[in-house]
DNA sequence: ATCAAGTTTGACCATCCAGTCAAGAAGCTT
DNA sequence: AAGCTTCTTGACTGGATGGTCAAACTTGAT
């Protein structure tokens, strides 16, 4: 007969339910990565599940028996990136040093580069396309988090602490010139040689640079 | 009877051809900017030719009239894109005063970003995807041209008249900074209010930061 | 006005692709 | 080993999508 899904994975409104058998746990961790392969490189729209599929060893079939369709799959992804992805923002202390404090939030966001470009890369593509998935997470979490650090920032730079620079660009630029090495690895890769590190010589570079910029 | 290709559409294996009469030159403009929206925001592949078609108020058919296929207007395109893409750095002068002239080269790119967000995307997503279809661009044309501006902005550093920074990542720190506004407007806009100008007071920040960064 | 060239489109086709289904294989429990 | 549940897959479907084609319409030169 047909099999029924398994419980755990009828409704998946929100990630996070564990997969109770251990073939389960396994397989659901095979689609997600190769799926994170997948659409980092070629978006939501161009992937296939074929292609997920293949590179997930698995077939077609089976990928839809851990997941309800295409969508959720993509929505897992997100939902459990946009988890962490916040993290270093919100470490940023206010009873720290300054420069200290945005010196190691900086190192932190290009450790995240370093150690998770394809997530770097969903999340790009997500946005580049408008973020039409996860807008309602930016409106609810990121932007309050972000206005909040930023009136800190404001907060240093009116004690004198860092030089009074608009918070909300010091930032973004962080964003920018971190995510950068993640997203634009390919170009980097081309110009600078195929065997090099794209993320070589990176960090001294954003310290020298942040050093500079913040200084009062 | 079958209408056969104008001579000019016939093969285009590289851009530039101009169109013979008026109406050619409206609607493969019209075709190219409509073509532009669709895929800076979708990619490649999830872009539809209905949906271009949409957007230029033609029918499918028509479009493939006057472009053989989905490929080549996207490839057009880019090549229309990168024909001006290196202007900017191009015009890097070895002649001129390095700070006035790197704080210039940033000034026009971020002046890109805003005259022109969607070609931005374009070449995000495209550079996104493995840079497929502009990797013989970018080995042929991109990379000589940054080396020799790297090496230019080695001799001023060397001859004091920049900080020593490294070259590449003060390149790629000016393409990252400027092209995140163009990039991440939706993000960008989502979190300083949707009313809000992306490229509002990026250009004091940015001189504020290559001020500090490049002072020897 | 006439005619040929250039332009436009409705109808169509082949392929791709997300998702279904029923049957079979593998695991677990006793 | 039996019997139940979980897992896997070949074959299929319906709709989307890139692309074709022949017929009709428009434009411009004479």
């Amino acid at each position: 007969m047909s099999a029924p899904r398994p419980e755990f994975a009828r409704k998946s409104g929100s990630a996070g339910q564990r997969p109770r058998s251990r073939i389960q746990k396994r397989n659901r961790q095979i689609i997600l990565d190769a799926a994170l392969e997948v659409f980092s490189t070629h978006g939501f729209r161009g992937a296939t599940l074929d292609q997920i599929a293949l590179e997930a060893g698995l077939s077609k079939p089976n990928l839809l028996y851990y997941f309800d369709n295409k969508d959720t799959i993509h929505r897992d992804l997100l939902t459990q990136l946009l988890d962490t992805w916040l993290d270093p923002l919100r470490m940023l202390d206010p009873r720290g040093d300054p420069q200290t404090e945005i010196m190691a939030y900086m190192r932190r966001k290009l450790e995240m580069s370093r150690a998770y470009p394809r997530e770097s890369r969903l999340f790009a593509n997500e946005i580049l396309q408008g973020a039409p998935r996860i807008e309602p997470f930016i409106r609810a979490e990121l932007r309050p988090l972000v206005d909040a650090k930023a009136q800190l920032l404001t907060d240093w730079a009116r004690a004198g602490r860092i030089a009074p620079i608009d918070p909300y660009h010091l930032i973004f630029s962080i964003w920018a010139l971190t995510q950068h090495y993640a997203d634009f690895a390919a170009q980097i890769g081309m110009i600078r040689g195929d065997g090099h590190d794209p993320l070589d010589g990176a960090e001294p570079f954003l310290e020298a640079l942040y050093t500079r910029l913040l200084a009062p």
